[in-house]
RNA sequence: GCGGGUGUGGCGGAACUGGCAGACGCGCCAGACUCAAAAUCUGGUUCCCAAAAGGAGUGUCGGUUCGACCCCGACCACCCGCACCA
């Protein structure tokens, strides 16, 4: 019988749905919607394994509620600005465009080759100008609604690239392409105030309105805006040296009258233990540390040596706590006759609160360490729960957990909660504090000097300042920069004066433009909402949006979790004051899918060998033992390693104790490189070019098809799990192709011949109930995202089907005393011939099933096979199958029966039997009898379809 | 340190609301077909005991229950995110 083909079926169905339009989107109210979507690509150059993944999960969902008769949309775009078409402009002398629309065509080929059903008409990229003016327009709407700011801040700025580096992109305090060691620069750069929504965009995690998105994301989000609830306090300075700067007119609040300079602002989480307080501590970049290291070789030193440390790295934990006393002296807000001594200390942030803390050595262990190294002293004002006030002692160690005040006058006896309230309610009245909310979450800064981005709309005017670029002068478009320019570092923007030089909207004389562009996270903040809702007039059409939004199943890495999501959130927010959108939160469901991994491998020198260059060797027990010259071959490799061979030999006496009759040798690199040195197998890791370790999709699409590409991305591992590449695992997806291709092969014309609708006859049942169970199960798995389980599921449809097509007399007890030749028809069921009492329609509605079922992950195959057995029309327009209640209901069940819970036997009964029924049967079996032995029934559980437990002593 | 998650055969992983642990796939073993191999087909495959009978078994220890991978308590290991966040 004919092998299947993928290289000629795969590309025949794409031109037929192509022909006939049937992923085109159409508008239709009358029917239930759904936006699948999944995060767009980045136009790098190629698609990789990755991407397979996670448009092959996209698009099983897509397939299988437009089976179910929803109206779904399913675009697919691209994040196409953004720094590497400028870093491949500058290397390659191309223009960044040219670069990106390369790519983007290279792109659309390769995902087009994957069968997905995306409704193309739809696509656009971020560089279009019909999206970005549309950009534009929202932030001027943004702008006039108050959600924009300008602010001075420090940027991390490359020197040599002349440009700003983002966080990520600063390796070791160096540029990640230059090398250059970083500067802080400060710059005016644009700001989306996206704190001013910090509170509803945490409220909306906890209070269901991201009730379908993954925990993990969540709590990253929750973190990420990091909410804390304190006070600030104003620490008044007892007197106040002469080089201090004067007090300002409101800064002096709570300071009286007559401290002649401001107080020092601290928060804290922990009012309550303000009597435990022993020292003020502020950052090395304080203002008042500044002040007094300007009069202070000593504290300027310690400046100099805290700006040393790394800050950001994670290696903070190894950096000693150090610092210095400011030689300044505080009043305590409860008692002005104390004095506290102000110290400044490297542990102190001023990126965060104030920038100064007030220290409380016996609740809190950094102060704590600080105190013990400086000798300040430590008062403990927190007793747990249980312990004697003489015996407690925060000598050795903070106590940071719940108990009751003491040593703390007003406070004392009130629990940790109750003392911050009372706490906070003294210091209001004293006007020497307040109740006060943090956040970690900054604002947003947009502003990038980049070329390859969306133009800020703005101008720069002598006279009249920051002016909005007028509505009818939109869009800004990049201007055209010969490709030279981008060898020139720097921003090409800059330096192009006829688009630099530009009327003030407002006043008329001559004014600059901005050359900022946007962050690249501006425009995935809302692209969502063009696919659903674009309009040539309008950033979006309200209708539309309304209709469309929010995005039903949003489908992506979980490296978005914080950024990309939380930006996108609040856009949606800002779209929604403005009057673009109705929806707050953009994505319904979120589903984080896991990345595709592969093993690596190296040789003893360390290099990286692709995958495709090892080969795996194995070597006999016996011929391990000693090769022909006498030597253990293991020895020999092991003898050969230079550096560290644990991985090796951790495989190796992995294999030893499970095989014991082979040795797993390792592997043996051939190809171009040195012969015969041995392999280290690595770990698996995702697949990346530095490591050598990345497949193709294009390779396999050439060898198996993409159907057994995306059978095999979706198998075995649950989604939001990481899954190996393995060439095992891709032939195992093209056997179960092949399996199915069998099952629809000889049943040519099935569906023209049987009425899958008729109700076959009663023989059929079992046929039957496997049939209906599959399509219930595959249903609920697809709808819960365990495509794994999907996929187990028709394993084992498709292994009941052939105990029904195979003729037991052909079955391999039979074939041995069978007459020669007649094996030959073992391997090719007659078609006709099935086993005693299935009928054509029953087979024909299983077949039938099957290829709607397996059509949202093989949609190539089911149409072929579809069409095979008689199908009319498309599969992908065919509806979903449904499972007749009636035939997921068996007539008997297997009940498991249970000796003091334990199983030791089962029995099978009517589904309707009575409990006394089953019990009856239970205690009958042999195996019951034995164990219950001499003891006496002391109790039987029965769990109706369940079990059957007896209880014996 | 804080937050989130995960621990089940040789491997990836199933097990619904507390009810037969190991579905399904891979790998492996045996057999059929073949001169042989590949492919395909049939059967087997948690571990211990030669087998049967039996016993053990879901990271560890304890608890609740007729019954625990599942619930509770304590711990261990690993992964991810954040992090001198006051």
């Amino acid at each position: 019988m004919a092998r299947y083909n993928p290289k000629e079926v795969e590309p025949k169905w794409r031109e037929r749905w192509e022909k006939a339009h049937v992923f085109k989107t159409r508008e239709d109210g009358s029917r239930p919607k759904y936006y699948v979507l999944e995060m767009f690509p980045y136009p790098s150059g190629r698609i990789h394994i990755g991407h397979v993944r996670n448009y092959a999960m996209g698009d099983v969902i897509a397939r299988f509620k437009r089976a179910q008769g929803f109206n779904v949309l399913h675009p697919m775009g691209w994040d196409a600005f953004g720094l590497p078409a400028e870093n491949a402009a500058m290397q390659t002398g191309s223009h960044p465009e040219t670069w990106t629309r390369r790519n983007i065509a290279d792109m659309r080929g390769q995902l087009k080759e994957m069968g997905l059903s995306i409704d193309w008409s739809r696509e656009f990229a971020t560089c279009d100008v019909e999206y970005y003016r549309w950009q534009q327009k929202l932030f001027l709407d943004f702008w006039k609604a108050g959600f924009v700011d300008r602010r001075e801040s420090y940027v991390n700025w490359d020197p040599v690239d002349m440009t700003v580096l983002a966080n990520e992109q600063v390796i070791d305090g160096k540029g990640w392409r230059s090398g250059a060691a970083v500067e802080r620069k400060k710059l005016t750069q644009w700001v989306l105030k996206i704190t001013d929504r910090a509170e509803d965009l945490l409220a909306a995690i906890d209070d269901g309105r991201l009730a379908n998105w993954p925990d993990n994301v969540r709590a990253m989000q929750r973190n990420w805006i990091g909410k804390s609830k304190g006070a600030t306090i104003w620490w008044p300075i007892a007197s106040v040296p002469s080089f201090l700067p004067r007090a300002t007119p409101d800064g002096g609040r709570g300071g009286g009258p007559n401290h002649g300079a401001d107080p020092v602002e601290v928060f804290t989480t922990r009012p309550d233990t303000l009597f435990g307080a022993s020292f003020l501590a502020l950052a090395a970049d304080h203002p008042l540390t500044a002040a007094v290291a300007a009069h202070s070789p000593e504290v300027a030193a310690f400046v100099a040596r805290a700006a040393q440390g790394g800050t950001s790295e994670a290696d903070i934990e190894k950096t000693e706590k150090f610092g210095v006393d400011l030689g300044l002296r505080v009043k305590h807000p409860f008692d002005p006759s104390r004095e506290l001594p102000v110290w400044a200390a490297n542990f102190v942030l001023m990126g965060y609160g104030s920038g100064a803390i007030f220290g409380c050595p016996g609740h809190d262990q950094r102060d704590h360490d600080f105190a013990t190294k400086y000798g300040l002293p430590i008062t403990p004002v927190v007793l747990p729960e249980g312990e004697d006030a003489k015996a407690f002692s925060v000598a050795d160690k903070a106590f940071t957990g719940d108990g009751k005040l003491y040593n703390s006058e007003f406070l004392d006896g009130l629990s940790v909660d109750a003392g911050i309230e009372a706490a906070i309610a003294r210091l209001e009245k004293l006007d020497l504090g307040k109740g006060e909310t943090q956040w970690r979450l900054r604002d947003w800064g947009v502003s990038r000097q980049r070329f390859w981005g969306c133009p800020i709309p703005a101008i720069h005017c002598p006279s009249c300042g920051v002016v909005p670029v007028a509505e009818k002068d939109l869009p800004v478009k990049l201007p055209d920069v010969p490709a030279a320019e981008f060898a020139t570092p720097g921003n090409p923007l800059t330096r192009t004066p006829p688009w630099l030089n530009v009327p003030c909207p407002k006043c008329g004389e001559p004014a600059k433009r901005e050359t900022d562009t946007f962050d690249t996270f501006v425009d995935s903040s809302w692209y969502y909402a063009r696919f659903a809702a674009g309009r040539t007039d309008k950033p979006l059409d309200k209708d539309a949006a309304d209709y469309w939004l929010p995005v039903d199943q949003y489908i992506g890495g979980v490296e978005h979790a914080i950024l990309h999501l939380l930006y996108a959130r609040w856009f949606a927010r800002a779209m929604k004051a403005t009057g673009h959108l109705s929806v707050d939160e953009p994505f319904q469901r979120l589903f984080t899918q896991g990345m595709v991994t592969h093993a690596t491998y190296q040789d003893s020198r360390g290099r990286w060998i692709p995958p495709e260059e090892k080969q795996e060797i194995d070597v006999s027990y016996e011929s391990a033992a000693e090769d022909s010259f006498g030597h253990n071959p293991i020895q020999g490799i092991l003898a050969n390693l230079e550096g560290s061979p644990r991985e090796f030999v951790e495989r190796y006496e992995e294999q030893t104790n499970y095989l014991g009759k082979y040795l797993y040798v390792g592997v043996v690199q051939t190809g171009s490189h040195d012969q015969d040195l041995p392999l280290l197998v690595g770990s698996i890791e995702k697949m990346s070019k530095s490591k050598k370790n990345v497949v193709a999709p294009e390779v396999i699409a050439n060898s198996v098809g993409v159907d057994a590409a995306r059978w095999f991305v979706l198998s075995d591992s649950p989604p939001e799990r990481d899954v190996e590449w393995t060439e095992a695992g891709v032939s195992g997806a093209w056997k179960l192709v092949n399996r199915i291709w069998d099952l629809a092969e000889p049943h040519e014309g099935l569906l023209a011949r049987a009425d899958p609708g008729k109700a076959p006859a009663d023989a059929d049942i079992d046929l039957r109930r496997a049939t209906h169970a599959t399509i219930a199960g595959v249903s609920d798995d697809i709808e819960h995202f365990r495509f794994n389980k999907a996929i187990a599921r028709i394993y084992e449809f498709l292994n009941a089907l052939k105990s029904f097509t195979a003729t037991p007399a052909l079955r391999d007890a039979d074939l041995r005393s069978a007459p020669q030749g007649e094996a030959e028809r073992k391997i090719e069921p007659h078609p006709e011939e099935p086993r005693s009492g299935v009928s054509k329609e029953a087979r024909a509605e299983a077949l039938y099933a099957l290829v709607r079922l397996i059509a949202p992950f093989t949609p190539h195959l089911a149409e072929e096979a579809h069409e095979h057995i008689g199908g009319k029309g498309f599969v992908c327009d065919a509806p979903w199958p449904k499972a007749d209640p009636a035939l997921l209901v068996k007539s008997t069940v297997v009940l498991g029966v249970q000796v003091n819970g334990k199983r030791r036997g089962e029995i099978e009964i009517a589904a309707d039997a009575t409990n006394a029924d089953a019990e009856k049967a239970a205690l009958a079996l042999d195996e019951v009898k034995r164990h219950i032995g001499s003891g006496a029934v002391k109790k039987i559980v029965v769990v109706p379809g369940r079990i059957v437990n007896i209880v014996a002593g």
